[in-house]
DNA sequence: GCATTAAGTCTTG
DNA sequence: CAAGACTTAATGC
């Protein structure tokens, strides 16, 4: 939890960092300054732990660069991927959801930059800064509502359907456009996939050898592209 | 239709 | 070379 991670408030923090981010893009120059001011920022390193689920939610973060991965450890200790947050977007805020401890672990999936403020700061943001509030309960909805349509996915769906259709919001939220395709802008492996749609690595291993086979997808490891989003669409879709 | 087991290869540090 | 990522086939519910 406290890896490598240059504590150091990376020089001094230039405005144009928030300036464009939705929580933020509202507010005053000075007020900018004031929040730039009391925030702690941290680079990380791909796979650094920022919180653990249950731990006092001390402080709050904005990510600025790279992917948090938000899971969650079973009673039997087997991971549960929940999400994948892109930059640009608050998380860890606890108190928006009436808790005072982190509900989930958020570690790293990307090399990252974070910032940090304590959460005793919460209610300040919220009275005082314009659209802060608003821009947070867009967040949590967001989230929601992403949620609510995997517990749906899960219930009804079979695996080729489910994990067709995580890998299409995958590279819908944090795709990245490459020569063949869509490219899944993190670290991603078959262990993770299985995380996320509630299968085994073998199977998804199975799906993506007959998806590369079909020309919809292309992976290696650690890396997968969609180079046919219409055609998984089709697979999430129907029953097969 | 899928998990499990098991037995392997390939890649990376 | 060891550890981790990945593949494939066999078996069983």
């Amino acid at each position: 939890m406290e890896n490598q991670s240059e504590h150091k408030s990376l020089a001094r923090l230039d405005e144009s960092l928030l300036t464009h981010i939705p929580p933020f893009s509202r507010l005053k120059d000075f007020q900018i300054r004031e929040i730039l001011d009391h925030a702690i920022a941290r680079r990380c390193a791909e796979g650094v732990t920022v919180f653990t689920e249950g731990d006092p939610a001390e402080r709050f973060y904005m990510l600025l660069d790279g992917y948090i991965r938000v899971l969650r450890i079973t009673p039997a200790g087997e991971q549960v991927i929940s999400l994948h947050i892109p930059s640009g977007q608050l998380f860890g805020i606890a108190k928006a959801i009436g808790r005072d401890t982190y509900p989930a672990t958020a570690i790293t999936a990307s090399e990252a930059i974070i910032l940090s403020w304590p959460t005793t700061m919460w209610d300040h943001f919220v009275a005082d800064y314009e659209g802060f509030s608003s821009e947070t309960y867009k967040v949590v909805g967001q989230r929601m509502g992403e949620i609510n349509m995997r517990v749906v996915e899960m219930a009804t769906q079979q695996v080729e359907q489910r994990v067709a259709n995580t890998l299409l919001r995958l590279v819908e939220q944090t795709g990245r456009k490459v020569k063949d395709g869509i490219e899944v802008d993190f670290s991603i492996t078959r262990q993770d996939l299985s995380e996320m749609t509630a299968t085994t690595l073998h199977t998804i291993s199975r799906l993506l050898s007959a998806w590369e086979k079909k020309g919809l997808v292309k992976s290696r490891r650690k890396h997968i592209v969609v180079s046919d989003a219409d055609g998984l669409v089709v697979l999430g879709q129907h029953h097969a």
